[in-house]
DNA sequence: AAAAAAT
């Protein structure tokens, strides 16, 4: 009975059959033939709830029908794809149509009911015959067909993957969508699902996985005795601070694993029963709204420790929680560019800062965001802060960075990124949350699902302010700003603030005051540049020379495929490096990430996607295999090395014919270097390195974390190098890749 | 011009 899925055998999703519909979108299809019908997307969950369901069930499947709707899909993901090319074309066409969006969302309201009965009929095992049979023709004609065409149709697969998770717990009925204007009012008390919203966040900032121990018996011990809102602060304060750089990402890997994966069997035990045994704590002791909380906090207010009389930052303004928490972490003396901007961002004016690479900009816009936001009051799903950065890691950066400040300020925070799971995130906003850490692409993605409104945003912060304006992302940067109210406050920083950031500045800044504390260019006096011409043949020798030495490098190439290239002729002849490239999956990144951060991988071969903003300590040497394509990517990449007063040198390879371009590009970015010939053994080399060589023998990457959680599954996806598919089948929200090595094969990316 | 950013 069952062949083959026609979608996937092997994890893969098929070719499109339809060929004629390749490059049509999905509303010109529909105008050509009124009579389309959207290919059905509850199918996508077709791996995880396949086995669940009965045999019988099942067969219906594959019936022609079925499988043809099936192979739609395929067809209809290159439509969006192309959607997604096309942009420039669209963004008016869609902010236009926002508000139609939204009311078609709103709309809903007189819908749900009906619609939620199908999905729990769907759910009770019925649904295939069910569903499939005469819900989507029904639904179809009912929902209002314009907006369909920007509601991407996973957005539905994703929605009804976690309300399912919710609706497990109950109280279908007090579920209705009307409900959600109420939610922030405090039905919460009512609803299970406070338990649930409130829980992930817990999970997902502060356990870190080493604290596993720690935090079982202490969840199982403490929980019940109320105090949520104690809970958090004992686990930061018990963290050693100094370690904060070394390990979130780190964190961050094993969470996910241990989210994506343990959940399924981790739930069926713990989850459940913490549920019930939850109930009378939550409804007697628990406090759960957010006011409550703050005042709760206020009362027994933490002891931060002293601050000096002459604390600088208690001078620009900050509040004194703020300052002992700075100060316990030994930050006491404010940087040139944040005593430049936080007065002035405190005093709600638009600001651009400039301050050269490693020279605290996060705190700059971090602090005085922090302190708009305290005291307020935010609505569910109406974040009142925003930062955007343009790469995931440089987000968790950023989110660990404010982290523990947002927290003392009561101020709640909220990573929003790609490669990520859906779920937590818009599990937060729903439950309102103050400031939002994100890259663009996801951010939208939750605006137009419904699950974030920018609407309420009083500051709107932009680091990496020139690379969000660049060509790639500036589309989606106006498209957010778009959805801020225009009174609201701006904070553009970079190290390299330039022309391109104009177009910005006039559209959304109002009497910008702009700070730079440095030109712009490579001042910092603790770098020193070199520029090296070599043969070509040497290239790959030289690298190696220059990798192999004590301490961290990071070799910066051109292209994804240079990096996976790279590293491996580096491990062959024997330097330990690993690759990091937007090419990865996210869980590749954070490791490799980790790695480097914690020695076991002492070489990081990156793409530019490590060029701006990532801190990694005492990286001491940053070598670009590649020259960059412009003084400002010099400058971002050769600012990985030398951050907050250390020491660093940035070696150049060039190529003969790369010098002229280079020694042009030097002066722009203000760097003194001259280039010199060289050969691999050279002196200069030698000088650099400290002598070492590299072995010659081959190396392998270090083994995946050894956490492995028991019951298998745990760290299958990101842990192997083979990641199977298995029989994780869950939790589809995670990037599907099938295995190999974690590499692209659609080649999508290395087109020209 | 590549990379990045949503699935």
């Amino acid at each position: 009975m069952t062949q083959h899925d026609p979608e996937s055998a092997d994890g893969r999703i098929k070719k499109p059959r339809h060929k004629k519909h390749q490059n049509q979108s999905y509303g010109e299809r529909l105008a050509a033939d009124p009579a389309y019908v959207a290919p059905r997307t509850d199918s996508t969950p077709v791996k995880g709830y396949r086995s669940e369901q009965p045999r019988s069930d099942r067969g219906q499947r594959s019936t022609d029908r079925n499988r043809d709707e099936r192979n739609d899909r395929p067809y209809n993901r290159d439509d969006r794809s192309g959607a997604r090319n096309n942009r420039d074309d669209r963004p008016a066409f869609r902010r236009d149509d926002r508000a139609q969006d939204n009311r078609a969302r709103y709309n809903r309201d007189d819908r749900p009911q009906y619609n939620r009965d199908d999905r729990s009929s769907y759910n009770r095992g019925d649904r295939p015959s069910y569903n499939r049979d005469e819900r989507p023709s029904y639904n179809r004609d009912d929902r209002s067909q314009g907006n369909r065409d920007d509601r991407p149709q996973y957005n539905r697969d994703d929605r009804s993957r976690f309300n399912r998770d919710d609706r497990s717990q109950g109280n279908r009925d007090e579920r209705p969508r009307f409900n959600r204007d109420d939610r922030s009012q405090g039905n919460r008390d009512e609803r299970p699902r406070f338990n649930r919203d409130e829980r992930p966040s817990y999970n997902r900032d502060d356990r870190p996985s080493y604290n596993r121990d720690d935090r079982s018996s202490y969840r199982r011990d403490d929980r019940s005795q109320g105090e949520r809102t104690e809970r958090p602060r004992f686990n930061r304060d018990d963290r050693p601070q100094g370690n904060r750089d070394d390990r979130p990402q780190y964190n961050r890997d094993d969470r996910s694993r241990f989210d994506r994966d343990e959940r399924s069997q981790y739930s069926k035990d713990d989850r459940p029963r913490f549920g019930r045994d939850d109930k009378s704590y939550r409804r007697d002791e628990r406090v759960n709204n957010r006011d409550d909380r703050r005042s709760e906090q206020a009362e027994q207010p933490v002891d931060l420790g002293t601050v000096a009389d002459d604390n600088q930052f208690a001078a620009l303004g900050l509040a004194p929680r703020l300052v002992q928490r700075l100060a316990r972490d030994g930050i006491t003396t404010p940087f040139p560019i944040q005593a430049a901007t936080i007065p002035d961002a405190l005093a709600g004016k638009d600001v651009l800062g400039r301050g050269q690479t490693g020279s605290g900009k996060t705190l700059g816009f971090g602090l005085p965001t922090l302190m708009r936001l305290s005291g307020g009051h935010t609505e569910s799903r109406r974040p009142r802060g925003m930062i955007l950065v343009p790469t995931r890691e440089l987000a968790m950066q950023v989110h660990d960075a404010l982290e523990p400040l947002a927290h003392v300020m009561n101020v709640s925070l909220k990573l929003i990124a790609g490669g990520l799971p859906y779920p937590k995130q818009i599990d937060a906003l729903r439950r309102g949350v103050d400031l939002l850490i994100a890259t663009p692409g996801r951010l939208i993605d939750l605006c137009e699902q419904g699950a974030a409104d920018l609407g309420a945003v009083e500051v709107a912060v932009l680091d990496e302010a020139d690379h969000m304006c660049d060509m790639g992302f500036m589309p989606a940067v106006t498209t957010l700003l778009d959805m801020t109210p225009p009174e609201g406050q701006r904070l553009l920083f970079s190290a390299t603030l330039d022309n391109d950031v104009d177009k910005i500045v006039r559209t959304y800044l109002k009497d910008p005051v702009q700070h730079s504390t440095e030109s712009g260019q490579a001042s910092v006096s603790t770098m020193e540049h070199h520029l090296l011409v070599i043969e070509p043949a040497h290239k790959q020798s030289l690298t190696a020379e220059l990798a192999s030495r004590d301490g961290r490098t990071i070799v910066f190439v051109r292209t994804k495929l240079g990096a996976d290239r790279i590293a491996t002729q580096l491990r062959d002849r024997g330097v330990m490096a690993a690759a990091l490239h937007g090419g990865l999956t996210q869980g590749m990144r954070n490791r490799t990430l980790d790695q480097f951060k914690d020695g076991s991988v002492p070489v990081l071969v990156a793409t530019d996607v490590a060029a701006r903003g990532i801190h990694v300590d005492d990286v001491t040497l940053v070598v670009q295999a590649d020259p960059p394509a412009e003084h400002k990517d010099y400058l971002h990449r050769a600012g990985r090395t030398a951050r907050a007063g250390g020491k660093g040198a940035v070696v150049t390879l060039l190529l003969p014919h790369q010098r002229r371009g280079m020694i042009r590009m030097a002066e722009s970015a203000g760097v003194k270097a001259d280039p010199v010939r060289a050969r691999p053994g050279d002196e200069l080399v030698t000088e650099l390195t400290g002598g070492s060589k590299p072995s010659g023998y081959p190396v392998k990457l270090p083994a995946p974390k050894p956490q492995r959680f028991n019951k298998g599954g745990g760290g299958k996806r990101y842990g192997s190098t083979r990641p199977g598919r298995g029989h994780d089948s869950r939790g589809g929200n995670g990037p599907r890749r099938s295995g190999n090595g974690g590499r692209r094969t659609d080649g999508k990316s290395y087109q020209h």
